[in-house]
RNA sequence: GGGUUCGUGGUCUAGGUCGGUUAUGACACCUCCUUGACAUGGAGGAGGUCGGCGGUUCGAAUCCGCCCGAACCCA
């Protein structure tokens, strides 16, 4: 399996002077390409102005201290299909790279590594520890994308925690606050008893847990109003009212029982009140729809609270609000004697005590799914907390919208977007309750609570260390203030990349009205409202690409999208390249504990890294696809193939032959074809079809240039002088490597470099990857003569084959009947016919017909269910073949309708064979 | 439970939005060929009726419905 030798530190090897002698060697070319490809500065971005000049991307920045793995790989490598592409169009290519170490994930990181902790520190030392220490982390991170091959622009990065990023942080806070777009609530949030910090709604998964399900008997202190429907009813004091729960710790925060309206067993209730056992308090008992009838016993408890459900019927029905569970997630004062437990030991604690005062009438086992926090996995609560808040819910149109307005690959993908934005029930909440972090440029009013925010000329700030920008409060004159101690969701930076990428500011002194401000009219109430925001590289942005995988289309992307809408007017992105899962070889989800993980250092050591494009390239965009070591084995072949072919080109033909003034059809045919093939490459590129442009390149390249030009080119070419051969061997060549630039960078900068880079020996050298796309070049042809001749030559080849005669073998004398006008030299030359003739008429051979092909597209609108007919009549074979045509089941069909098949023998000397379009006799 | 996507020879896959004659290619398999780029090459062969059922139609892998199975997202 492995083939490749690592001499990848003995620099001192390599080779300044690119040559195509001997075996190509990836080990020791791809570092060196990739060396001088940074150093060279391949890919900078020179700023131009026209944004229709530019191709931006804008990628979401990994986790810095996470390792790379087989999605950042497969993912980059897509990306940079594009980036490459897109260069070779002449687009002034903007392809940037950012770390994301502005998290929990690298904050750990720095407190182990360092062994210290964040609250040892200001915010802003432990930010400084951070970045010391994701330096390292980064500088490994971007050694392995160099290794990748992706054409980076590494002048143009950006880390989430530095200073400038904090900036445009902060900037959007107070953009959005000023917008009303961001406010502070104090409401039901969804909360980790671990991390103590309040999350969002994408931070939670569904997690199988064992629990059990109990069934609580509440006693009913008195019905409503209206009879009791059914006799057996409920209806006195003390009766029992039995909800089914798996979570008995909340029945301290009990606040109501529901029942649905259309429960007629239980109408009578509604109205009444019911006692919570063991706890003693009476709560309401009230009707909503939102129980199901079906589930447990048909009447639930209302807690404050235990999940969504419960929020919305607080909401709805005024209920009382009950805290009995704390941040940490121990039950409160409110919950008597259980007050100190922890929710597990009250859940047990609570159901003992009730079975044993004869409340508790069943209990079992069940095995169910519970919302999580994705990073800890403890049980999620929801806890009344102020938290601030980004609105969503008013806007869902609006980003729907949004949506619509962006390209999306696959298209399918789109259908996430738009039911993730359909299902939204939160705001987003954007604070954490954290110690580090980019802080909220927030203070309060230590007497009235009037928020104060950070002038924009101050940011970043922070609060806890910063004084705010006003001496007294505005609305009280109060003069103490106290510091927002919250931090910002990790989103709230990382969905901001694009604004980063193009430079997005502030500035004092603009005029809003300028064209260059980025349109995000100031709200009326900001007193300060000079200036504007602006963009340092306008021309970016929207930017043309986002890439991802379709796992972050959720919260990532709409994120982005939502805080880009909101500070510009316009939608981030041109297009959205959703890229699927990397699998294991049996497509199944690689995971550690399934033992099952493909790392990418292991395949860069197997395989060379244009192998592992080539198989980057292999699935249709979108699909999840199996890691195949067949598809880098494939590849490692195609690269063996484009090194021996170029060799092969390099001792036949010169680099810059003179373009003559007739060419040899077959060559005509050739340049032809290959205009052809950029064509259909071209439209296949911009629709990101990898895949498809990689199988019709390599198919193209491997068989109709490499099997069959070349090989007539060859015998051609040693036979002597052939300007005309020779000029299209080396265009078709030069074409060829050019298509393949962006698929396989390495293999073809190394041919390019030996053989077209510096052609009038100036010593200026030029990489291939800086170089235009090719356009087709205007070459006629009779291609269809073209195919006929091949077909001629792969018939002689089969006739060999069938005879196991060498194919090189000579034939004596082969006559052909069929167009290959033109090409008569290039069948001769390469089957090693002595002697060919041209047949003016068909040879002497007798024909029967063999069977009617009917073309059901033009007969079956003409003549409908009549077809069926036509079928028979051809099957039993009544039917005439006339000057007018096919007379058949009483109708004359159309000579343009149906198609006779011959079936041909031949008696004469020699033998007959024959291809789709010619007919041949072959005497050995 | 809801949604999305998918189900094509032994394995992987193209085609499916525009239904039309013998369903594309790769890997593996079999046979043959050392020709001076490459045997990590070349020529040829066998192997599928397109998950199942039903419908629309002259005609369906392709459209519609139901069912079965898988993956993912959300509950």
């Amino acid at each position: 399996m492995s083939t490749q030798k690592s001499e990848t530190d003995d620099r001192s090897t390599q080779r300044d002077d690119p040559t195509l002698d001997g075996e190509y060697d990836p080990a020791e070319a791809e570092p060196r390409w990739q060396q001088y490809w940074v150093e060279d500065g391949t890919y900078a971005y020179d700023e131009v102005t026209d944004p229709n000049r530019v191709y931006s991307i804008d990628t979401p920045p990994p986790t810095v201290s996470g390792d790379l793995h087989m999605g950042h790989l497969y993912g980059h490598t897509l990306q940079d299909f594009v980036a490459r592409y897109r260069r070779m169009r002449g687009e002034e290519t903007f392809f940037p790279f950012g770390y994301d170490d502005n998290g929990i994930a690298s904050e750990r990181l720095t407190e182990s590594e360092l062994g210290i902790r964040h609250q040892e520190f200001s915010r802003r030392e432990f930010q400084e520890r951070t970045r010391e220490v994701c330096r390292e982390y980064e500088a490994e991170f971007t050694e392995k994308m160099q290794s990748l091959a992706t054409s980076i622009d590494w002048d143009r990065t950006y880390k989430t925690i530095e200073p400038r990023v904090q900036r445009v942080s902060q900037l959007s806070f107070v953009d959005l606050y000023e917008k009303g777009r961001e406010y502070r609530q104090k409401a039901p949030a969804i909360w980790c008893p671990d991390c103590e910090t309040a999350i969002s709604q994408v931070e939670m998964e569904g997690a199988e847990r064992s629990s059990h399900e109990n069934d609580v008997a509440f006693e009913l202190v008195e019905p409503g109003a209206a009879p009791a429907a059914d006799p057996e009813a409920p209806v006195e004091p003390g009766d029992d009212l039995v909800i089914t729960t798996t979570r008995p710790e909340l029945l301290p925060a009990c606040v109501a029982m529901i029942v649905h309206p259309e429960d007629e067993d239980r109408a009578h209730l509604v109205g009444g009140t019911a006692r919570v056992p063991l706890f003693g308090h009476e709560v309401p008992i009230v009707a909503d729809e939102r129980v199901d009838p079906d589930t447990g016993t048909g009447m639930v408890m209302s807690c404050t609270f235990g999940d969504q459900t419960d929020i919305e019927w607080y909401r709805a029905h005024d209920l009382d609000l009950r805290v009995a569970i704390d941040e940490s997630g121990t039950l409160t004062d409110l919950a008597g004697e259980y007050a100190g437990m922890t929710t597990h030991e009250a859940r047990e604690a609570i159901a003992e005590d009730l079975d044993d005062a004869g409340r508790l009438l069943r209990r079992e086992p069940i095995q169910h799914t519970v919302q999580v926090h994705e990073r800890c996995e403890e049980d999620i609560e929801f806890r009344v907390t102020e938290q601030w808040y980004v609105k969503l819910l008013d806007k869902k149109e609006a980003y729907l919208e949004a949506g619509e307005q962006m390209d999306w690959y696959p298209e399918k993908m789109q259908t996430r977007y738009e039911h993730w934005i359909e299902g939204l029930e939160w705001d987003w909440c954007v604070s954490r309750q954290r110690d580090s972090g980019i802080p909220f440029p927030v203070w309060y009013c230590g007497d009235c609570g009037e928020t104060v925010v950070a002038d924009r000329s101050q940011l970043p700030v922070d609060p806890i260390a910063d004084e705010p920008p006003v001496d007294a409060c505005p609305a009280c004159g109060h003069e103490a203030f106290e510091a927002e101690e919250d931090v910002f969701d990790t989103w709230a930076t990382s969905s901001l990349t694009p604004l980063i990428n193009a430079g997005w500011d502030h500035d004092p002194a603009a005029d809003p009205a300028d064209p260059a401000a980025v349109d995000a009219p100031p709200a009326e109430a900001d007193a300060d409202a000079g200036g504007a925001y602006t963009l340092d590289n306008p021309e970016l942005y929207p930017f043309d690409l986002r890439p991802q995988g379709h796992d972050i289309i959720s919260f990532w992307l709409f994120h982005t999208v939502v805080k880009c809408v909101e500070h510009t007017g316009e939608v981030p992105f041109e297009a959205v390249l959703v890229n699927g899962h990397v699998l294991d070889e049996n497509r199944k989800k690689m995971s550690s504990s399934r033992g099952n993980v493909v790392l990418p250092e292991e395949v860069m050591d197997d395989y060379p890294v244009d192998a592992i494009r080539y198989w980057a390239a292999s699935s249709a965009v979108g699909d999840d696809f199996p890691f195949k070591t067949n598809e880098l084995t494939q590849g490692e072949k195609l690269i063996r193939k484009v090194w021996n072919a170029s060799k092969l080109v390099d001792t036949l033909a010169p680099a810059d032959p003179e373009e003559p003034d007739e060419f040899a059809p077959i060559d005509r045919w050739m340049l032809a074809t290959v205009d052809d093939l950029t064509e259909r490459l071209t439209g296949l590129l911009d629709d990101n079809a990898f895949a498809r442009a990689r199988d019709e390149l390599r198919s193209t390249f491997w068989h109709t240039f490499c099997d069959d030009y070349l090989e007539i080119a060859k015998q051609r070419l040693r036979d002597g002088e052939d300007p005309s051969a020779a000029y299209a061997l080396t265009t078709a060549h030069r074409t060829f490597l050019t298509l393949f630039a962006p698929l396989l960078p390495h293999v073809t900068e190394e041919v390019y470099r030996a053989r077209y880079a510096d052609l009038d020996g100036d010593g200026d050298a030029e990489s291939l990857h800086l170089t235009d796309w090719p356009t087709p070049r205007g070459y006629e042809a009779d291609l269809r003569a073209g195919e006929t001749a091949l077909g001629v030559i792969g018939a002689l080849r089969k006739y060999k084959s069938e005879r196991q005669l060498p194919l090189n073998a000579d034939l004596s004398r082969v006559a052909v009947y069929g167009d290959v006008a033109g090409f008569e030299d290039a069948v001769r030359e390469t089957m090693h016919v002595r002697g060919l003739d041209l047949l003016e008429e068909a040879p002497e051979i007798t024909e029967r017909v063999a069977a009617i092909d009917l073309d059901y597209s033009t007969l079956g609108p003409a003549y409908g269910e009549k077809v069926g007919a036509f079928d028979a009549a051809v099957e039993s074979g009544e039917y005439e073949i006339t000057e007018g045509g096919l007379e058949i089941a009483g109708e004359t069909l159309d000579p343009d309708s149906f198609e006779v098949e011959r079936e041909r023998t031949y008696e004469g000397a020699g033998e007959m064979v024959e291809t789709d379009d010619a007919v041949l006799i072959v005497h050995e």
